[in-house]
DNA sequence: CCTTTACCTTCCTGTGACTGGAACCCCTAT
DNA sequence: ATAGGGGTTCCAGTCACAGGAAGGTAAAGG
């Protein structure tokens, strides 16, 4: 299998299969013309990866949920530990995102929005809450 | 003013500051002795964009409302719309959070997590859904 | 006067996870 | 022979800084 079908079958960029085999996510075997020879299991992993990076995974925790994933020893506590974690990390920048918009809402809420300079939003930002 | 007494009264890091100098959106005069002068308008600025950037409003954003601000004849209609625009794109960022969130809590919670090794988790990032 | 300490300066590198582009090679079809 | 649609490498750029080295400067203490 050449980049471009794996391309398509993982969903993944050119690019960024590249990228992975780069940092060393897969290693994909060589044909005699230079070209990247995927395997099935090259697929397979690059599916896994994009799963785990559209969960919001970073490249370092996808390489550890790969790692688990092939240990066959693994303990599923570990898995889901790192799930929390990640899950965590979900809930504060939500909470954050939350934070602004409700800032930023009421801003936009009390700007009427004219052809007039007056404008509360730009007030706040100078002279804060 | 020196850049630290402006980095503690801003909020904002030397660094950034300098930062800030250096893609132009402050402009701070020089002493003889090649330190950055601050002026009141400067520190003024600053706090500004410290603020504009807690909103979550890029660079290239927090220079459109700089400008805003210190146009005299602005029209609240354009800050407004900078805002909804903004405000729009942190909905985004939200919604796509809680998807992440909502599919990662589901296989955080089908997954025993205990010392075996199979795990929902994992399966979801193996065979997709 | 000398030293310490705390600032300040510039410059360079690194971050995360790619993306775009240039320059070039390979394979197939016409 | 040539045109196209693959593939390859390498380099630069993104965004918004942060870290650190090497060195100049200012104020306080001995």
């Amino acid at each position: 299998m050449n980049i471009g079908e794996v391309a398509t079958r993982s969903g993944l960029p050119a690019k960024t299969i590249r990228y992975y085999e780069e940092i060393g996510l897969v290693t994909p075997p060589r044909d005699t013309n230079g070209y990247r020879a995927f395997r099935e299991a090259d697929l397979h992993k690059l599916a896994f990866l994009a799963r785990a990076r559209a969960l919001g995974f970073s490249i370092e925790e996808c390489r550890l949920l790969l790692g688990l994933y092939e240990d066959e020893s693994r303990a599923s506590a570990d898995v889901k530990q790192l799930a929390l974690e990640h899950l965590a990390s979900i809930d504060d920048k939500i909470a954050q995102l939350q934070g602004m918009r409700a800032t930023l809402a009421t801003l936009v809420h009390a700007c009427h929005g004219d052809d007039r300079p007056d404008c509360p939003i730009l007030q706040d930002l100078a002279e804060g809450p």
